[in-house]
DNA sequence: GATGAATGAGCGTTCATTCAT
DNA sequence: GATGAATGAACGCTCATTCAT
């Protein structure tokens, strides 16, 4: 539908310019000029710019989720459910490395601090997959006795920083590196 | 030295400010009041804004390799160095967590973007331990084989996370679960 | 006829908001919403902003011009004729708060400059009957001898600013005090 | 002192640029140019708009009771004092027109909305001369039993519509006018 | 005729930096 | 050396008006 074009127009762009240039170097008025659109316009599709940016925070994280989700092993053992979340991960944002970038941006700001308290696979009306895959560890014990959060870290910080780095191009990731990466986390939770 | 009493008060007063509220809470004016000096005083101490917090940064970052040099265990296994490495910054952030914070602010900014590709330990003048360490490691076959900044980042990025998640309140980090955790990140690492 | 039917809703809906919120209250769109039409469709009926806002006053005047001659006393004495005028505004405006306070936003505001020259009765294509009044007045020598704004300023000032009062809770303006404030009125023209 | 210089430039310029074009008209841009400052200066003498615009108000309101006070025939009659106060009005809103056109502007925006529930003369510190006057009125039953308000209005609205006349150049007010007006007003409310 | 998506000039305000004292 | 008054570019946002449908 024409309506959406725009709407995307103006998602792409304030993306694009927060993922490169951080939410400093990305005013309204660039935002609009790269989006092809006037000012004003934005405003008729997102109600200030708080919610502009979390639209597009959102956005992202529907969009792995379902990535992630799509061919999802399920009553498969931990690990191997593990290993997906981890190489599904990594190959989606070196794909789609401007989400992870504007993900990084967003984390680390006043507008990231409300979802920081959050699993970053938790999303509203969807099983949580990471969540569950925490339990189902702990009650097979398969892996380490630690709280969640610090269990997540331990799975998803390497992985993160990794794909930062590699964005950077201070690493060079390929399928095999990313995979070690992640067998490395997995042997960090793993009893 | 009187010169240098003011030359701290601001660094002091930046670092506070932009811990607790963030780069956009710190303006200079409200550094300068917070440091008891006059705006125009610290543009004696520091060329810029910028110069001001890569400054603050680097003494940050000076203060924690002292510490982690204090007791290191030279000529000890790498395993050893490695838990003194890990453990050292945890006790480190956790018993000074405005200087996590303005180091979580830091990186993630424009300011960061230069300082990601260096390693946080390797200090201008000093010996790289945590280099030292990787090499060290490689040669003796205990570590995997990774490149440097992944290595780096398995045993580090689920350290730094966790403090940031006890500092938040989310985790509650004692000498047994930190000690836990850098274990974890050994055995994510070791062969 | 359908045409006035969408004319009267904005011109309704209008002078509400501005009578309610004043001019800054008021933008264009949300005076289309409450009217139930669109923007644009004002701008088929009204030039722009300033027309619409003109015509108003315009049509609010015509209405309490026609509410006075409904039962004007015709060939009565002065006084008789000067009391129904200012009772019959006092009643009028009373009755209907939100013409009293369009008009108050209208004559403090740019708009109101070409106005405040014309007599508050004058209007087009009808005899004057404040003027007509000032002259049988003057004529028979039972009013004083001044400039007829300054009559009109005795006569008429104190009655809105009571009015004023009244609408904003200040005074409880009933029949016998209404009365005496005009009487008053009178009593500072007569000679 | 040079200090008070900008403070008088910025209220000037501010105070020219309502008078003539109304709030809307003096955007902050403007005073600033008009006042030969940089926009920012404005902020440092102001804590922003509305605060400039009351305190015009203010200054303007006490220059006003300063002059009234000045040569106040305290002791007098009732009906002297009320002449002094009606023509001393008028001379002084005469002499300074801006004014006059500043409190107009004032008065009828939503920054009057306080100030109209209080009297104009009645000023914090000082004795209400106009109230006492209405007290003492009543208790020597030499003017007629009103509200206050009422009182006021009888005395006052008059004077100032008449005032607005002049300065709109719709009649010419010399002091045998002005004084004409006032005793009409004295007319209106003496017993 | 009726619509409302699109526009951008213009608003009030902030703050890093300068420079006369 | 120390100061802080002065600056103005740049920000997020509003809203009267237009015009393709």
């Amino acid at each position: 539908m024409a309506k959406q074009k725009k709407w995307e127009d103006i998602i792409r762009a304030a993306m694009d310019l927060i993922a490169k240039q951080g939410f400093h170097g990305a005013p309204m008025s660039m935002i609009a000029e790269k989006a092809g659109v006037g000012i004003g316009t934005i405003y008729r599709y997102f109600e200030n710019r708080d919610v502009l940016i979390r639209t597009i925070y959102k956005e992202n994280e529907e969009k792995l989720v379902a990535f992630l989700l799509e061919k999802y092993p399920y009553g498969q053992p931990v690990r191997e459910c593990f290993l997906h979340i981890g190489t599904g991960a990594m190959d989606y944002f070196i794909q789609n490395p401007m989400d992870f970038k504007y993900s990084e941006q967003f984390h680390n700001s006043p507008y990231g601090a409300v979802h920081r308290r959050n699993r970053i696979f938790a999303s509203v009306g969807q099983p949580d997959i990471f969540m569950e895959l925490y339990e189902k560890g702990a009650a097979q014990q398969v892996i380490k006795k630690l709280p969640p959060a610090v269990f997540f870290n331990l799975a998803f910080a390497p992985i993160v920083w990794s794909v930062r780095d590699h964005i950077q191009g201070i690493v060079q990731l390929d399928g095999a590196l990313a995979r070690l990466i992640v067998t490395s986390c997995w042997d960090s939770v793993k009893i």
